[in-house]
DNA sequence: GCCAGATTGTATGCCAACGTACGGGTCCGC
DNA sequence: GCGGACCCGTACGTTGGCATACAATCTGGC
């Protein structure tokens, strides 16, 4: 998909930003293929490394670390807390929240995960140097505000302004 | 080599490679936020326009294409057939496959897709320069390629080289 | 106190992808 | 020709996301 090395797939409307969306998807599915050793996707992965470093949260801020929805975090958390990584433990205070901590299986899954992962971005990265990883994500930076300027926009095509930059 | 700027403090789901998931994701988002108007989704828009470029193709091909399995463009071609905008006609001389074309009306939703699409790039590229985007391409390809190698490796942790060079 | 409004997590239904299995069809060695 | 290997498109069940609607709960104005 990521066409370069594939001269029949050349059309014209397959910009930088297309390539983009390519090769993210396949990055994610590599990274997928080398967590399911360890049975996780990651998503998955990212929730447990992250309640892991930073203790109980709850559930919606999960999904928003996660990046999806809460209906999609629950169920995701229901199948990490059957496979007794993660526990919910009542807020003491709120009795609508769960705090999500991991247990001390999830979190020795984590201590596998950071190894596979170290594994993972020294091979992604080769040929990657690091000032070009530096220049890369001051580029998603700006891409992520001005993709945000697009959501928050109305889809009507003749829409330019939008909020603002 | 030297994890001077990855101290286990820096957990993984910061790093760019995540973060360049998770900008991708919004990026096509934003595209299908645009897309939307015509009823069309990034993939369908693709389908479409690469059908409307380079004629009549198989549904394996177009799979290959869009980046889907064949099962998936299946009904994703019936979706568009339902809507008048493409056609399935028999291959004179294989009578397995169906040759996809595009109908007049669909390369009229293929114009308002162009057109929608110049908008977007532009927006999308505000504060990003043109040398930027070249080398965001550059590091893309070496970054399919490694993932590549990735995606043929066996999934077994202790396999570090992965099959051969 | 108490009701209106916001917020949390869950239930439900939908969608579009996946992988697998399969029937119909083609092609090649014999 | 003919039989088996292979290829094309489809059917089926599964997955994991979404959006919506909802009950339970908290919060704040009065």
């Amino acid at each position: 998909m990521v066409s370069i090395e594939q001269p029949r797939t050349a059309p014209s409307w397959r910009r930088v930003e297309i390539a983009l969306i390519a090769g993210a998807r396949k990055v994610a599915a590599a990274f997928d293929h080398r967590l399911a050793q360890i049975d996780l996707n990651l998503n998955q992965a990212s929730l447990l490394a992250f309640v892991n470093d930073f203790g109980e949260s709850n559930q919606t801020e999960l999904a928003e670390m996660v990046g999806i929805g809460r209906a999609s975090i629950g169920s995701m958390i229901d199948r990490l807390e059957a496979r007794g990584l993660v526990t919910r433990n009542p807020h003491p205070n709120d009795r609508r929240v769960w705090l999500v901590g991991i247990t001390s299986e999830g979190t020795a899954l984590v201590e596998k995960f950071y190894e596979i992962d170290a594994g993972f971005q020294k091979e992604v990265r080769r040929d990657i140097s690091r000032e070009e990883r530096q220049q890369l994500a001051s580029l998603l930076e700006r891409l992520d505000c001005n993709v945000d300027a697009i959501l928050s926009s109305p889809n009507n095509k003749q829409e330019r302004g939008g909020p603002h930059a």
